[in-house]
DNA sequence: ATAGTCCAATACTTCCTGTCTATGGCAAAT
DNA sequence: ATTTGCCATAGACAGGAAGTATTGGACTAT
């Protein structure tokens, strides 16, 4: 039914609604009237659906005219847009993607965007930087940086968000703290001694969102260390300062132990970050992967009993 | 550049791919092999991009090719459904949409969708029926409605949720309560006394997130009473049994007041939900207009110095 | 009234190009 | 060495998109 209808009536299409008008829209496109009509003509024979009105006025959309209008529009778009992108990927013109990423995401997930991303375009190549969240979001805000993996949240609608991965929070420790000889430590026993974080000010909303899911779990923590890596965390924690929340794939050191805390299912979750108005032409398609690799594998939600809070969300947002 | 790109090649494109060989790929098409190798032979010299490796075992997508098979698979389905749609909304044998609604949804969101719906369908009805959220889920669930205009928090993949509406969280007192003389209530004095929740069973993720949001601010509540609608809970309220937080828009019976809140700006928001894999074909649709909507109103972020909470994040999710 | 203007639709011709058949070339299998 | 399977090339042909010329309808100005 519409295997008739080609790129060309898109573009015939699109440029009618615009000049409002068969003989101008026809002049724009450099085609004769005649030919302009009748090929609208023919389309709306084909798909049995009248898309202008004809009125002495000009040539208005109908309500399902201008439906296919944005369709028109947007496919168009879509055409210049991918093979662009495929010529500038093959020719190597493709500038260099330049990726930010915090200290505190697990490095393996930036070894599967490079993998991801060499697999794609191998041809072009990655500029890596590190640095905290707030400082990274910055860069990219001011066009130093193309994209970024983060920890979330990440709020706001100037950045597009693909969620990467989840993973447990656990209670990181001495080998020789007493808890250490649980293989799982209970909130409240804990909380008293939760006294080594993130550096608030490298991401306030995760930091925030933390505070909140200890609050929802009726703790409250006394926050007094704060550190900008995981390699400062774990020194605070070796030198007796208290114990620490991090991820549970966090590289251990030395006569540090990490165990899973019992009766809370609490998760920090990494992102491929860009800006919603980013000109790289590489990074849509990574979010593609990232998206269909998540929508292929999240069918099965655990459902636990235990209650399940994410840093996923920023609630400020 | 890619002017010459029709529709034609797209599916010669995916008919390769997919056969992993000329030849049959072209029985497939109906066409001669001849014809096909020069199709896609003229667009790779077009776009100047290599799309296929020819192997003496087959024929493969270069990782560039299969960016563009990946674009061509969409692009075609993406013309189909628009002019079956465009087809079948025109000859009105697009179903009536069934549209679900939770009570504590404010009336104007559903004209606001009923209204768009018209605009665009104008042949097409709508069925609506109210319930509350669960049960509506449920009725989406089983297939028995098209979509829903609910409130936050909806969790899961599952559903396709598009934000429509902000709305503060406000408190739902008597006239003659003495906090109403005030223009704002702070959350201290108001949480001794905020007794009256809706119903927690109608909505349990909304209820968790509130509760949430209370602990955050270091309350907890004692929920005495609940109620399934808005008229109950001001019923409860005006008879004495407490304070309960309510949206803004609340339609307001007599004898009752709502004041701001001092401090939080919590907010409760309402979306347009419907199953991801819904076959009504008007939905991807009214989704995209509501998502203009959005993107082009929402630059305006107030960014306030209160802590801003909302209940439009599911935390178990 | 009537001529003039504007614009879409129709009739017919031209010419481009997508498809076909036939064939060549190349590598692996027998 | 021959056969087989597959892709590329060459030349002929037909379908249809675009062009020119013209008609027809509706409004306007004199």
């Amino acid at each position: 039914m519409s295997e008739q209808v080609e790129f060309r009536h898109l573009k015939y299409i699109v440029a009618v609604a615009e000049a409002g008008n068969f003989t101008r829209a026809a002049e724009r496109l450099f085609l004769s009237q005649p030919s302009l009509s009748k090929q609208i003509k023919d389309i709306e024979t084909e798909i049995g659906v009248q898309l202008f009105e004809r009125h002495r006025d000009g040539v208005y959309p109908t309500p399902i005219g201008q439906m296919v209008v944005d369709y028109a529009v947007a496919t168009l778009y879509g055409r210049t847009h991918v093979f662009k992108l495929a010529k500038e990927i093959f020719s190597g013109t493709i500038p260099p993607l330049r990726v930010g990423f915090s200290c505190f995401v697990n490095s393996r997930h930036l070894q599967t965007f490079r993998s991801l991303y060499a697999k794609h375009f191998p041809l072009c190549s990655v500029q890596l930087s590190g640095g905290d969240t707030v400082h990274i979001l910055q860069r990219m805000e001011r066009g130093d940086l193309d994209c970024a993996v983060l920890c979330l949240p990440i709020a706001g609608p100037k950045w597009v968000v693909e969620h990467i991965a989840s993973t447990p929070l656990v209670a990181c420790m001495r080998t020789d703290d007493p808890l250490s000889e649980r293989t799982e430590v209970g909130l409240q026993e804990l909380v008293p001694r939760l006294t080594v974080f993130r550096d608030p000010d490298g991401h306030p909303a995760a930091h925030a969102r933390l505070l909140e899911m200890l609050a929802a779990a009726n703790s409250s923590v006394h926050v007094s260390c704060t550190a900008a890596t995981p390699h400062d965390i774990q020194l605070l924690v070796r030198d007796g300062y208290g114990i620490a929340l991090v991820n549970e794939d966090m590289p251990l050191e030395s006569d540090m132990a990490i165990r899973h805390l019992y009766g809370v299912q609490w998760t920090a979750d990494t992102a491929f970050v860009y800006s919603s108005d980013s000109g790289h032409p590489a990074l849509p398609h990574i979010q593609r992967h990232f998206y269909k690799r998540n929508t292929e594998t999240v069918r099965k939600q655990p459902q636990a009993d235990r209650p399940q809070l994410s840093l996923k969300f920023d609630i400020t947002a």
